[in-house]
DNA sequence: AATAATGATACATTATTAGTATCATTTGTC
DNA sequence: GACAAATGATACTAATAATGTATCATTATT
């Protein structure tokens, strides 16, 4: 069981990386070298964080990636739902409604609370508390 | 994400029928009518709950299972170990050996201590809280 | 105009999850 | 003992999701 994806692993990586450069610029080709990911992957999914306002990009010559945010305000749930699917523990029992019975309906509930628990967990760590080590 | 796979979610569905009718054993067939279930996969399943050590098995004629333990010492994470891969949040980004900054160590104790949280929650749904609704 | 960057998007590969099929073995009943 | 009804073992297949690639288009700088 994963709660993080390569997707997600990478991005975190990434964005690390350019927080601790946020004076400059980063291209991916840099971000390649510094950090041993696949180029064409990596380009993928930093359009990703793009689209998700988690990145600001700047095409063209001397273009690259910067923070759309303050490292401080980007939260591990935001990069994990614009890869992964929203955050949902119990998904699939409950999907099917082919579960009358009332046993199911107590497990929703334990679970959803336990999810709930994690998820919160999840938005206190931010970027800005994995890079001051 | 999904914490429960569907062969968890089909144990959870048979165990707890199985728990309500402790009296009798109950064959393969007799759960396919009650749970909406594929066959030959059920009957996968609850081979494997019974190599788990959940379920005892009888053969022959007038064979099927019943519960090796009480409901009460049957917990959730018994069953997801069966099936799903050791529970580990944190796995994806570890094992590679080419994250050697702080960032990752950071974010792996902060994971760890998640997915302590969970694993102690999950421990704490036996079979037993799920029957008595 | 050339170059160096990202944007968009479709495709390919690999791994995991979900499910099927089949033959072997055990046990009760006639 | 023969048959029927159950699980055991195991190999195979299908579907889905995760991971990764390729390529053409667009934009900005020089």
């Amino acid at each position: 069981m994963k709660l993080i994806t390569r997707d997600t692993d990478y991005s975190i990586r990434a964005l690390t990386y350019i927080a601790k450069n946020s004076s400059r610029i980063i291209t991916i080709t840099e971000l390649v070298k510094e950090l041993d990911v696949p180029k064409p992957f990596l380009r993928k999914i930093l359009q990703m964080l793009s689209l998700g306002g988690i990145l600001n990009s700047r095409k063209g010559k001397n273009g690259g990636f910067e923070l759309a945010k303050k490292p401080g305000s980007i939260c591990l749930t935001d990069i994990m739902e614009i890869f992964q699917s929203k955050f949902k523990l119990s998904e699939c029992l409950f999907k099917k409604d082919i579960c009358p019975n009332i046993n199911d309906c107590v497990l929703k509930t334990k679970i959803d609370k336990i999810e709930s628990i994690v998820e919160s967990k999840l938005k206190d760590i931010t970027l800005a508390s994995l890079i001051k080590s």
